[in-house]
RNA sequence: GGCGGCAUAGCCAAGUGGUAAGGCAGAGGUCUGCAAAACCUCUAUUCCUCAGUUCAAAUCUGAGUGCCGCCUCCA
């Protein structure tokens, strides 16, 4: 099956073709770490693990690597407003990263180099640039000369010229051009520094993704991802300083960006302060129910983020956790296992639905249109398990598929039918007793008692459902 | 000023030439002591506006309106 992503470069939908058969090497990246990650940048981190995924689930054998630059301008300040050394405050926010991922299901990197421990790395290539005369040193920085790339602006659409007319550069008489940008910079007294052919100091922004990416992944990479707002200056500026250095060989081959997440319609950013981190949004709701809400909008459209959104994913989420749990619950009966009017209907359900899931996935990792799948085979199982008290094969076969397919989205939809029920057994026992009190309540018809059992029992997040087979609980946060 | 994107039901959101997926909310029904969950039925003659191309347009073209992003650190 051909699988086709949408190039920032070329600006269409690219078969992907990757360097190596049967391989994908990405390179994606990674936070500034001075402050918990925000909801803005979770959609990229969730995006794109969405897509390694998929990758993983074609068969493909993935190398990802995500970077932390855990030393920016950003960093030294935040360090002398909270007075930390930066260093430490940079290491901080990484550990503080790995926890919110993994609420949101977030799998590790291959590797999660930073941008501190490749130093050497960067100084080589800078100097590699400073020899081939695209770059020059001034007074210990180091800039980049965009006027000798004759690319530069291939990413961005945009040339030299068109940046001159908007000309909001404040000028550096230093540089050669206004739109060089620096690979060195010079330390001030009291900044962490390393040394340098060019005295005491740090690397610029762009300089760290060049130098991991090709030591990790090498030229001619297969994926570099990013939220949109990297594509100028960052990656456009990554490409001409690799491009460069490599004499003009390919740095990446597919260039994916995602839109940004919006708050009233207006970019959420760290600048702007209209932002929400993870970690804040965790106390309220599951990382899953996040994760949910950020992959029910093609990765490419702007996505809103308010409250009412974040209960819709909610809800839509719960719904196919229901599913898988409803048909837990038939599959643990007694009976037959085959049933074989069952067994056909939902053994094609369950083929459509793993072939809607993959077309609309190998179209550019289409993930809202994915979840229709999923939702189509949580109906065909919900409509067998209420029509059919016996289990059949094919039910088992559709259970299996819906987990599957939320699994490659990131979404382990049989954790919730497990909690309680295999992790507490004492809680179990109690349950037991506890829900045979109200049974003989209600056979009583003491619907009080019974409905004060229900309520208090749900105000301390179980609840009970009646079904004409008995009372079933769960746990919900 | 330069470059780019978006506009689909009450809300979220797919759909890029063949007659409007899916989810949430809502209405009615089945089940239930009630509830919850689930199931069944219903809910856009129409896709920002106008004009054009076509047998056929939400989808293509042009003009307009509105919103957003990048051009400076940002995912």
């Amino acid at each position: 099956m051909s699988l086709k992503l949408f190039n920032t470069m070329t600006r269409q939908k690219e078969e992907f073709q990757p360097r190596e058969s049967g391989k994908v090497a990405m390179y994606v990246c990674g936070p500034t770490t001075y402050n918990y990650f925000h909801a803005g940048n979770a959609r990229m981190f969730v995006v794109f693990d969405m897509i390694r995924r998929y990758f993983i689930y074609k068969g493909f054998d993935v190398r990802y690597v995500q970077n932390f630059t855990d030393i920016d301008d950003k960093i030294i300040q935040r360090g002398n407003v909270e007075g930390m050394d930066p260093l430490a405050l940079g290491q901080k926010y990484i550990d503080e990263y790995f926890k919110d991922a993994k609420e949101l299901n977030l799998l590790p990197a291959t590797v999660h180099p930073k941008a501190t421990e490749h130093i050497p790395e960067m100084i080589e290539i800078i100097q590699g640039l400073i020899d081939s005369g695209l770059g020059y040193e001034v007074e210990g920085d180091v800039y980049f000369a965009v006027d000798h790339f004759p690319d530069y602006g291939k990413l961005s659409g945009r040339t030299l010229e068109d940046m001159k007319a908007g000309a909001r550069v404040e000028v550096d008489e230093r540089k050669r051009h206004p739109m060089d940008f620096a690979l060195w910079k010079k330390a001030k007294p009291g900044e962490p520094a390393w040394e340098s052919p060019w005295g005491e100091g740090r690397p610029g922004w762009h300089i760290e993704c060049t130098a991991m990416s090709l030591k990790y992944l090498g030229a001619g990479f297969d994926i570099h991802g990013g939220g949109e707002d990297l594509s100028f200056p960052h990656h456009e500026n990554e490409i001409a300083q690799t491009e460069g250095y490599l004499k003009g060989k390919t740095f990446a081959r597919h260039w994916m960006h995602n839109a940004f997440l919006t708050i009233n319609q207006e970019k959420m950013s760290k600048s702007l302060g209209n932002f929400f981190t993870i970690r804040e949004l965790l106390v309220n709701s599951p990382g899953e129910v996040i994760r949910f809400y950020l992959l029910g909008t093609h990765y490419r459209s702007p996505l809103d983020f308010n409250d009412q959104n974040l209960i819709m994913a909610q809800k839509g989420l719960e719904r196919l956790q229901t599913s898988v749990r409803l048909a837990q619950e038939a599959l643990a009966r007694e009976g037959s296992v085959k049933n074989d009017q069952g067994t056909l209907e939902l053994s094609r359900a369950s083929k459509e639905a793993r072939e809607a899931f993959e077309k609309a996935m190998d179209d550019d990792f289409n993930s809202a249109l994915a979840y229709a799948a999923l939702f189509e085979l949580a109906k065909t199982m919900n409509s067998f398990v209420q029509a059919n008290p016996v289990p059949s094969e094919g039910l088992a076969e559709a259970q299996n598929t819906l987990v599957k397919l939320g699994d490659v989205l990131g979404f382990d939809l049989l954790h919730p039918a497990k909690i309680g029920v295999e992790n507490n057994e004492i809680l179990n026992e109690v349950m037991e007793v506890v829900l045979q009190i109200r049974s003989k309540s209600r056979q009583k018809k003491d619907w009080e008692m019974a409905d004060f059992i229900r309520d208090g029992l749900k105000e301390k997040g179980i609840v009970i459902e009646d079904t004409p087979q008995g009372a079933r609980w769960q746990i919900k946060r």
